[in-house]
DNA sequence: ATAAACTTCAAACGGACGTTTGAACGATGA
DNA sequence: TCATCGTTCAAACGTCCGTTTGAAGTTTAT
């Protein structure tokens, strides 16, 4: 009987049951690509994990660079150099095998979120925005520079919305609220509305700065690639703190009606 | 001999001959998606703008549903009632028709944002900010509420590079470049690859509002669905002119170093 | 030793894909 | 009137798709 029914439920993005650390940093964070297995081998009954692994590299590589729709199950088998039914028996199908994939990677992410929001709540006092915004991009930062993890969940929001839905809400939901409702105690004097627009914003710049690392195909492009979630974060922090305009207020220049 | 080399080639994001306009709407914007031919028939001749016209209108109907790659040139013909031959015959492959359907609707976007740039560049004085925020996403502002442009450019974006770079470069690099110039010049102040990497991150903004036009998927989902370009607006031009941060400087409460 | 479970494999299933072909037909211009 | 062009059409091309099947081999448990 194939295990495929492993829809990455194992842990529904929840509180993480060892999440009762106090850093920010997690060491799987660092884990770039490299399929490093360090098993005990009885021959075969290990080399499911090997196998399993080797279909995931493959997948994910793949569907970075094609996305879902355009990359085949038959090209992710030849890839891994695995038999095409051996994906199909660990995974079940397409769209099982890119769930996990995605899990695989943003699941560490998620616990990393997940222990900060934890000490965010803990510490006594209400936490400022630059503490609540660094909870929530900082781990993208600690990730290792050659991680699939920032492409990957590019290309999760890039897919069609029927593709990609289940896996948002899946992933990326629950932890997403938290940060959202420690933003609006840290942001009193800002409207709770205002304040989820700003955060909807936040993580479009994210997005889109994880898919275009470098800022695009639209200028020259050749500027220092890190840095762009430094920026980031000065980015957000002084956008959600900003104070509420009653007809567009710039703070710096000058300013007046266009349109 | 088939007519589909007309690869939107007819002009290439350039000053647009009649561009020495003085308003910023276009009334072409507010065309929705509606197929208005109104055109003199004498039977087979004109057919074939009307075949045309539903293929592009099914064609884009079904890109943005399910994508590049998952949307078949047969489904299209299906849903467009016409003949799987013709929809070649004149668009002459899946990514000419990708990229005529794509242009249809964004070329009165770039005259418009184009006209806006003339405008704010013939006026002696040096633009503010918001003068040119709202040169380019005011247009955007005025297309009708069910014009499928939105949704079509959140889709271009998020199609895998190999199908999203040439046509991103084709439609948008030209006039992005200007308005980044424009901003420099707004915002002596700021180093011009801090502008940069802001106007980046609007724009990132800006693509992932066009793709979850409420606030989305994440958190409840039920808002004003319109607003939203207005609040992206306001943000934008805060977030451009904000003073530049030895180290993350929040304007509005208290601030401090979180990891 | 024997039965059960786990994992791999080659081969095939039916169907959908983008594109091409060549015949038909109406409109055009000499 | 007749050759020509623009346009539509049904049919077919070869290829690739996701998934299934059933046999073979290996490991584990009794």
């Amino acid at each position: 009987m194939p295990p495929y029914p492993r829809r990455h439920n194992t842990e529904q993005t929840a509180k993480s049951g060892d999440a009762n650390r106090t850093t920010i940093a997690n060491p799987a964070l660092n884990d770039a690509g490299g399929s490093s297995v360090g098993q005990a081998r009885t021959a075969k009954r290990s080399e499911s994990r090997e196998t399993q692994t080797k279909i995931l590299d493959a997948a994910e590589a793949l569907f970075i660079e094609t996305g879902f729709s355009a990359t085949s199950f038959r090209a992710i088998a030849k890839h891994a150099g695995v038999n095409l039914s051996a994906a199909h028996y660990h995974f079940g199908s397409k769209e099982g095998l890119f769930g996990a994939a995605l899990h695989r990677r943003v699941e560490p992410l998620t616990r990393t979120r997940e222990a900060n929001l934890d000490r965010l709540e803990a510490s006594g006092a209400t936490p400022t925005v630059n503490e609540v915004v660094r909870g929530y991009l900082g781990p993208l930062c600690d990730v290792a520079p050659d991680s699939p993890l920032p492409s990957l969940i590019a290309r999760l929001y890039g897919e069609p919305e029927s593709v990609q839905q289940p896996f948002v809400i899946q992933e990326f939901s629950a932890t997403a609220e938290r940060f959202l409702s420690l933003l609006r105690n840290a942001l009193p004097e800002v409207p709770a509305d205002i304040v989820k627009w700003r955060f909807h914003f936040v993580i479009g710049s994210m997005i889109f700065l994880l898919s275009h690392e470098r800022p695009p195909i639209l200028f020259g492009a050749d500027e220092t690639a890190v840095g762009g979630l430094e920026q980031l974060i000065d980015f957000a922090t002084t956008s959600l703190s900003a104070p509420v305009s009653e007809n567009t207020a710039a703070s710096t220049p000058s300013d007046s009606e266009a349109s």
